[in-house]
DNA sequence: ACTGTCGGCGCG
DNA sequence: AAAGCGCGCCGACAGT
């Protein structure tokens, strides 16, 4: 490191224009600024307890730091530290703003945090900023590694589960039982091989502790081996960095600014070297979002606050009901067997252990008598409603929906046959599905009325824990916004949101209406939102060159790849014989050959047309996306109840259909296994080392090392050969989603180069959709603008055309989204003969009115 | 009281 | 032989 010198009130002139003299003549530094938190609104400081969020908009800038690249010095400046007497005005980060070169480059690690706040504080954009965070996801993934590090690495970390593993794999047969794992062999390997587990003990974990990493302090110590200052070393027991002096932090947030430097030029070199196209894309695509997320962040989301406060007092006051209903339901089927449920007890060691706690909790609610106020109802029992009203925690009461509760409610009161995916024991929505088609065969009433009754309260749960609560806590009490976080820093480039996550807003089913409240920046505004029409499936058809794609996507409208699959999947046992045509005669309401048409879950008897959307959809769409992501249709073939070697069937079946593009999928996965890595059109990569045959070797080392003799070797062997396979899955997914992802960008990019951003505000990405907030006298003439530079993809599309369908709205709401390009008829506004088609420039207009006379 | 882990579910 | 990928977020429990 090098030497800190502290600018603050004591600091005399000379100094402070040396300083600023070295900065004037600089081309590269680094910036970092230091923000206390302690001004937030109420309802992120109620968050804080789980999760650090910024409310930026009350952030005090305690201080920042540059550093001008190849100086012998680092500057920290004190502007609102616990020595209030040193502290500098305002006016000083102005002087040093006028400073910056206007050709220089700066650095900043998580550079949007940097953007965002200049911006907020001091009106101040920062120029030419790079981040070197984002530069790191270009340089590697999130789960990459020094081949090196990993060679020398044991996987000691296996340890605690290392006894369960042997007891569990001891009796496992790899030719006899295969993929076949018993509940407990399932749970164990779930712990070391599970694909979303960051447990030390697991793989992930294991990989988690060797990887590069993205922060700083996890970079510098990998590239340059030197540990920096933690921000709690730093703070030392205070509660905040206002708390500490200008001196106290100085050397702590230069460091900052000093190593996202070294950073920068350590990860620029390297790409140089072995990679210069990702470098190019890096500047040109990767880091310009950086200031489209920071300005997204500056500006909010527009919620309907009234409307989010409603719903909640309505949904406590249903809550309420609920509860007193599932009581007297489950008061009908009580009580318990008097013993344990043996064959539960022995497939699930929490139920041995805690299963007649759990029962007794049960018996001891019914006994509870009702009450008339919702909120001592829905605080009788933990759950997301009465804990977020009570501002409460479980605290060890019963939850009725917890799946330790439900599997003792399903499989132990109400003596279901455990439902089992995988080896597993489940109680997720498909295993209720399951059981309640069960009892509705046996016409077992009371059973059935209780599992409606769940099945209503998960859902008002759901919306409830995942939408409403925590937007009472992030809205702004002075602007009645959200300010959710937008960054791409995911192994494929996607991007991704937080705090709250707009993207994953329900767009089917009970909570939909979450969607409405969101709303444009103003009454003059509409939301906008534009969806690439089959994206995934284009690209995989451009890409691979397969003629079936081409047939399909060779033209605007494209037809329909979808109904074709559905139709090959259902001819394998569900509809035997079924050909593409007969599919598509359901969607005219025809049935000639009088097929039997069921709901595959239900059994419900469905007319044509909705048997032919829901078909099209969960089997046709499912199939496409299960097969090119996976090689295989194991999930349709769940849902379509075929057996092993019928899956296999229909996977020949699917692949006849395409198979250039099969080639294609299949060269990939070569290809990662040769080189460890596969690069898209943009030069950016992919890397897969656990394709690669050394991966394999390595880890064989590695097990044995160990121990655990033949129990361990079957295991090993199993979670091997299942990571490999994962890993060729994932680099054809990284090539299909991170190009997506990067046409996303380009798009952003290019609209904001060439729409009148005066009128027209980006919102969100929801990763093949655009969301904009758009004034409507500008929405005519921003539709071709956004059209274009959406469909014009010369990096990553090159034969196929694209396309992408308009929908605008009064919010965001899945009613009140009016579609542009595929019309559904509206009476006085949109005619009858447009129905599916795009509407012409006159009828938009209408659409326009329509909208603004309805606010 | 805090952390790590896990099941579950919303989206593309 | 093979058996979707990519996320963010919540709440309960177990271990400390």
């Amino acid at each position: 490191m090098i030497e800190t010198i502290l600018i603050d009130a004591r600091t005399p002139e000379p100094v402070i224009m040396q300083a600023l003299e070295e900065l004037s003549a600089c081309s590269l530094y680094g910036v970092d600024c230091e923000t206390q938190n302690s001004q937030a609104h109420d309802g992120i400081k109620k968050l804080g307890s789980k999760k650090l969020i910024f409310d930026h908009r009350r952030s005090v800038v305690t201080g920042f730091s540059w550093y001008v690249d190849r100086s012998n010095v680092a500057y920290y400046v004190n502007l609102n530290h616990a020595d209030i007497e040193n502290r500098l005005p305002d006016s000083f980060v102005f002087r040093w703003f006028n400073a910056i070169p206007k050709s220089a480059m700066g650095i900043a690690h998580n550079a949007p945090y940097e953007l965002t706040t200049f911006k907020q504080r001091y009106n101040l954009w920062l120029p030419n900023l790079v981040c070197s965070m984002q530069l790191a996801v270009t340089a590697h993934g999130p789960d990459n590694y020094d081949h090196e590090v990993f060679s020398k690495s044991t996987l000691a970390n296996i340890r605690p589960i290392i006894d369960s593993i042997l007891q569990e794999f001891s009796q496992y047969d790899p030719e006899k039982h295969g993929r076949n794992l018993t509940a407990d062999q399932a749970f164990v390997y779930g712990q070391f091989a599970g694909k979303s587990s960051k447990a030390a003990h697991s793989y992930n974990g294991f990989v988690d502790r060797i990887a590069y990493g993205y922060g700083l302090k996890k970079l510098t110590k990998s590239l340059f081996d030197y540990d920096m200052t933690t921000y709690e070393q730093c703070l030392n027991g205070r509660e905040h960095m206002g708390q500490l002096t200008g001196e106290e932090t100085k050397s702590y947030g230069a460091e900052d600014a000093y190593w996202c430097v070294q950073v920068f030029k350590a990860l620029k070199a390297k790409l140089l070297a072995q990679n210069p196209k990702a470098l190019v894309t890096f500047f040109k695509q990767e880091n310009p979002m950086i200031y489209v997320f920071a300005e997204a962040q500056v500006e909010g989301l527009s919620l309907n606050v009234e409307e989010i406060y409603a719903r909640q007092e309505l949904e406590r006051v249903h809550t309420a009901q609920l509860l007193r209903e599932i009581k007297a339901a489950l008061r009908k089927l009580l009580p318990f067997d008097r013993e344990l449920n043996e064959p539960l007890a022995k497939a699930q060691s929490y139920y041995a252990k805690s299963g007649a706690k759990k029962r007794q909790q049960i018996v001891d609610w019914v006994k509870t008598p009702d009450s008339d106020d919702p909120f001592e109802m829905v605080t009788q029992v933990s759950n997301p409603i009465g804990n977020a009203w009570a501002n409460t925690q479980g605290n060890g009461r019963l939850n009725i929906n917890y799946w330790q509760t439900a599997r003792v409610i399903f499989y132990d009161l109400l003596k279901h046959k455990p439902v089992r995916v995988a080896g597993k024991i489940a109680s997720d929505a498909e295993a209720r599905g399951r059981i309640t088609l069960t009892f509705s065969k046996n016409g077992e009433t009371d059973k059935l009325e209780l599992m409606a009754l769940l099945n209503k309260l998960s859902s008002v749960e759901q919306a409830m824990k995942l939408y409403i609560t925590p937007y009472t806590h992030l809205i702004d009490p002075e602007t009645g916004k959200v300010y959710p976080t937008i960054s791409s820093l995911l192994a494929t480039r996607r991007m991704a949101m937080s705090n709250p996550n707009a993207m994953q807003l329900a767009k089917y089913g009970d909570s939909a209406y979450v969607r409405s409240y969101f709303e444009s920046d103003s009454k003059d505004h509409v939301v906008l939102s534009a969806d690439w029409s089959g994206v995934e499936l284009v690209l995989i058809g451009d890409y691979s060159g397969d003629p079936e794609f081409a047939r399909c996507f060779g033209q605007i409208p494209y037809d329909d790849l979808h109904s074709g699959s559905a139709a090959d999947c259902l001819a394998v046992k569900t509809l035997e014989g079924l050909t593409e045509s007969h599919f598509l005669d359901f969607r005219y309401g025809r049935n000639p050959l009088n097929y039997d048409l069921r709901h595959l879950q239900s059994g419900e008897e469905m007319t044509p047309q909705k048997y032919f959307k829901y078909i099209r959809t969960e089997i046709g769409k499912g199939a496409n996306f299960n097969y090119w992501y996976s090689g295989a249709l194991g999930n349709v073939g769940d849902r379509l109840k075929w057996s092993t070697d019928e899956m296999w069937l229909g996977v020949d079946r699917y692949r006849d259909r395409f198979s250039v593009a099969e080639e294609w999928r299949v060269n990939l996965c070569e290809q990662v296994a040769r080189y460890g890595y596969i690069e898209l059109p943009d030069g950016q990569r992919r890397e897969r080392f656990e394709a690669t045959p050394a991966w394999w070797l390595h880890m064989q080392r590695k097990f044995a090392a160990q121990g655990g003799g033949r129990a361990m070797e079957n295991f090993s062997e199993l979670f091997m050969k299942g990571m490999q396979s994962r890993a060729k899955n994932q680099a054809v997914n990284a090539m299909i989603q991170g190009s997506c992802a990067g046409m996303a960008k380009q798009a952003i990019l290019r609209i904001r180069e060439t729409a009148d951003m005066r009128y027209v505000r980006f919102m969100m990405p929801i990763h093949d959709e655009l969301v904009f907030s758009v004034h409507k006298d500008y929405i005519l003439e921003f539709i071709p603008i956004l059209k274009a530079a959406m469909n014009q993809q010369p990096t990553y599309v090159k034969t196929l055309p694209l396309h992408c369908t308009v929908a605008i709205g009064k919010t965001f709401g899945v009613k009140d989204q009016i579609e542009l390009d595929e019309a559904s008829p509206i009476e006085g506004v949109i005619p009858e003969e447009y129905e599916g088609k795009p509407l012409s420039e006159h009828i938009i207009q209408r659409v326009i009115d329509h909208i603004m006379e309805s606010r």
